[in-house]
DNA sequence: CTGAAAGCGCTTACAG
DNA sequence: CTGAAAGCGCTTACAG
C-alpha cells in the first residue's frame, strides 16, 4: 500500500502514524536495540501499512559514504568478454560488502594533459563514487587527473600503457611473464628446441610474455626466437601472417607461443593451409583462455589469467584504499595457469625438417 | 588544492571564502544567470582556489532523481557478450543523457513468490534508482516484484520465460521471428527444398526462432522438420548429436537452421565428421552473430541482432517510463538481418542423396 | 543581483 | 527507552 499522497513514503510520515519520534523510526529500521517491544511492533506495522522503504541516498548523505565504486573501462569500443569477466568479479565481490559498481566507459587520448582531460561527471564532482577502479587500456595522465581528483582508484595493470613511472602501486595484474615462461617450459619438457614467439612487442603485454618466454628459453641454454615485424590488418591476420613468414623463412620451428589466443587462431590456419597438422607437425599455443581456444580443431593450449579474481582483487584493494587514502598498496599479482589442450605435442622433429 | 580541514570543500566554505551567501555560489555552479559579473568572479576564484567539487549526491536528494538506472542481469553466471553488447548500448545511450547506470547481477528461482524474493538494497531501496532494465533470463515474479517496489521497468524480451500475461508491455526485443524466417527465406531461395531446424523448442527463443522458419517453408508448400527431442550436454554437443541424428535418419537434408551459433557449430562439425562438405554438402546457419560465427570454416552465416541498439531502446523508453510513471508502452522489436557467409551455398541436390 | 531561510529524507548525539 | 534538535550538502522560492 503506498502513502496517500502517491509519492513514496518518507519517515516523517511512518513517525506520524505510529505516533512516535522521527529518532525512533530510524531506530527500528536500523535495528537499533534501544526500541521497546511494543514500540518497536507499532513502528513496523506503520512501516508495513504505508509500504515505506528508507530513502538510501539521504541514508548515505548524513553517513558521509555513498558504498558505490565506478568500473572505468578505458578506450574500449565496448565491453569485451576480457573485462566482462572482471567486472563480474568486481560485481560479485562488492555483492557480498552491498556496494554497488557503476559502469563507465571512459575515451581519451593518451596525449592530453591531466587537466584538459573531461572526467565523467561521477568522477569529477563529489558524493556519487567512493573511488574507482580503472580497466580497459590506459595511460598515466588518467591516473594523474584522478589523483588532483583526490579519487582513490585500483588499477588493472596488465593493459596499462607506460605506467613505468608509478609501478608497483595500487595496481593488480595476473602474472602473464610467469604464465608465459610456464608455457615455453612446458613445451621445452615436450622435446621443442625450436620454438618461436609470435607478438608485436611493441606494446607491453605482449613484450611481459615474451620477456616470460625468453626466460625459460635461456634458463634450457636456447635462444629466443621473436617473430614481431609483420603486417597484418587484426591479431588473426597478423597472427597467419607471421606463421606463414616463419615457414617461409627456412629457419626451423617446431612450435609457436603466440601473444594471444586470436594470433594463435590465425597462426593455425596458415598452418594448416601449408599443410601441416597440429601438433604433429607444428605445436602451436596461446594466450589469455578466450572462447577461440575451444573452436579451433585440435583446441588451444593457453594460459589462461583468473579475470573474476582480479576483479575481486581490485575491489579488495580499492574498498583497502577508501578505508585509509593515505596508504599505498604494492602491486598483487594473481597467478596464471597453463591449460593444456589439443594444440601442442610431442616434438617430432623429422617432421619440421629439423 | 584542498580545504584546510583536509575533507573536501563545502558549499558554506565557499560562500564564506567568497564573501557572499550560500545560494550565491549555488547560482554560479549551476550557471544561472542572474549573478553578476564580479560576483561570479569572486566564487569562481574562491572554488578553484579550495577545489571545490559540488557534493552530487547532496543535489540529487533535493532535486528528487537520481540520474542513475540500474542493468540488473537476470540468472546468468556472468556478464556474457551478448548482454555485455547490450550493457554497452546502455551505457552509451545514458551517457548522453547524463544518467549512470548501475550493474547487478540477480540470481533467483522463477519459482519463488513475488514477496519473497530478495531483492538487491538498492532495488528495494528508494533513492538510489530511477529505474531498471530488466535483462539475462527472468520469469514474471521479478517483474512481480518490481511492481510491488513500484520501481519503473523495461524488460529484454527475448529471454523472458512465461512472459506471456504481460505480454507486448515496456518490453524492447529483437526480431527473432523475422531473422528465422528470411534466413529460412534466404535457403529457399537458393534451391533448398528440405532444410530442416534443430533447436529445443522447449525453450521460447528457440521456439519464435522455429516458427520463423516454418513461416517461410510454410509459405513455399515445403513441409517444417524440426530436430528437436536429441541428448547433449551443452549446445555444441546438441549440435552435433542433431545433425548425426539427421544424417542417419535417411530423410533428404540439404540444409540447416540451428537455433544459435553454438548449436551450429557443432552441427558443422559432424557434418565434417561424416566427410561432408560445408557448404558444397550442406549448408547450415545459425543464430545470434556470435564470435564463433568467424572461427568455423567456411565462416557461419547467421542472423544478427543489433544489441547495442536493443540496449538504446531499453533505455530510451526506460527514460520515458520514469518521466510518467503511469505510462505503459507496446513492444519495441527491433531488426534483425541474415549475414551471409561461406557455410551457406546453392542446393546440389545430388549430393545430399535427394 | 543577492542573502537568509526553509527544506530534501535521513541519522545521531543529547537530554530526559 | 524515547523525543526534539541539529546537521549531512545542497537548491530554490521569497524577500529585498
Amino acid at each position: 500500500m503506498e502513502s496517500s499522497s502517491g509519492r513514496p513514503a518518507t519517515i516523517r510520515e511512518v513517525a506520524q502514524y505510529a505516533g512516535v519520534g522521527l529518532g525512533t523510526v530510524s531506530r527500528v529500521i536500523n535495528n537499533h536495540p534501544s526500541v521497546s517491544p511494543a514500540t518497536r511492533r507499532r513502528v513496523e506495522d506503520a512501516i508495513e501499512k504505508l509500504g515505506y522503504q528508507p530513502n538510501l541516498q539521504a541514508r548515505r548523505l548524513v553517513k558521509g559514504k555513498t558504498e558505490t565504486i565506478g568500473f572505468v573501462l578505458g578506450n574500449r569500443d565496448f565491453l569485451d568478454p576480457f573485462h566482462a569477466k572482471m567486472l563480474t568479479g568486481v560485481q560479485r565481490y562488492f555483492a557480498s560488502t552491498g556496494h554497488q559498481v557503476v559502469y563507465t566507459s571512459l575515451q581519451y587520448s593518451k596525449d592530453s594533459s591531466a587537466d584538459g582531460m573531461v572526467l565523467p561527471k561521477i568522477i569529477r564532482l563529489r558524493g556519487v563514487l567512493d573511488g574507482v577502479i580503472v580497466a580497459g587500456t590506459n595511460y598515466p595522465n588518467l591516473l594523474e587527473a584522478l589523483d588532483k581528483v583526490g579519487l582513490p582508484y585500483v588499477v588493472f595493470g596488465n593493459n596499462m600503457v607506460n605506467g613505468n613511472g608509478r609501478k608497483g602501486h595500487d595496481t593488480v595484474s595476473f602474472d602473464d611473464v610467469g604464465g608465459a615462461r610456464k608455457l615455453a617450459e612446458k613445451l621445452i619438457q615436450l622435446g621443442h628446441r625450436h620454438v618461436w614467439y609470435i607478438g608485436r612487442t611493441g606494446l607491453p603485454w605482449f613484450s611481459r610474455r615474451y620477456d616470460g618466454y625468453a626466460q625459460a628459453m635461456e634458463a634450457h641454454g636456447f635462444k629466443p626466437m621473436l617473430c614481431t615485424d609483420v603486417e597484418g590488418k587484426d591479431s588473426t591476420h597478423f597472427g597467419a601472417a607471421a606463421m606463414t613468414k616463419l615457414l617461409d623463412g627456412g629457419e626451423p620451428v617446431t612450435a609457436v607461443c603466440c601473444g594471444n589466443d586470436v594470433i594463435a587462431f590465425g597462426a593455425s590456419k596458415a598452418a594448416r593451409g601449408r599443410g601441416l597438422n597440429v601438433p604433429d607437425d607444428i605445436s602451436i599455443a596461446g594466450f589469455d583462455d578466450r572462447d577461440v581456444c575451444f573452436l579451433t580443431e585440435p583446441e588451444l593450449t593457453t594460459v589462461r589469467p583468473f579475470l573474476e579474481e582480479v576483479g575481486a582483487e581490485c575491489a579488495k584493494m580499492l574498498l583497502a584504499k577508501v578505508d585509509d587514502s593515505s596508504a599505498r598498496f604494492p602491486e598483487v599479482i594473481t597467478p596464471t595457469e597453463v591449460v593444456v589442450r589439443g594444440s601442442i605435442g610431442e616434438c617430432k622433429a623429422a617432421a619440421c625438417g629439423v
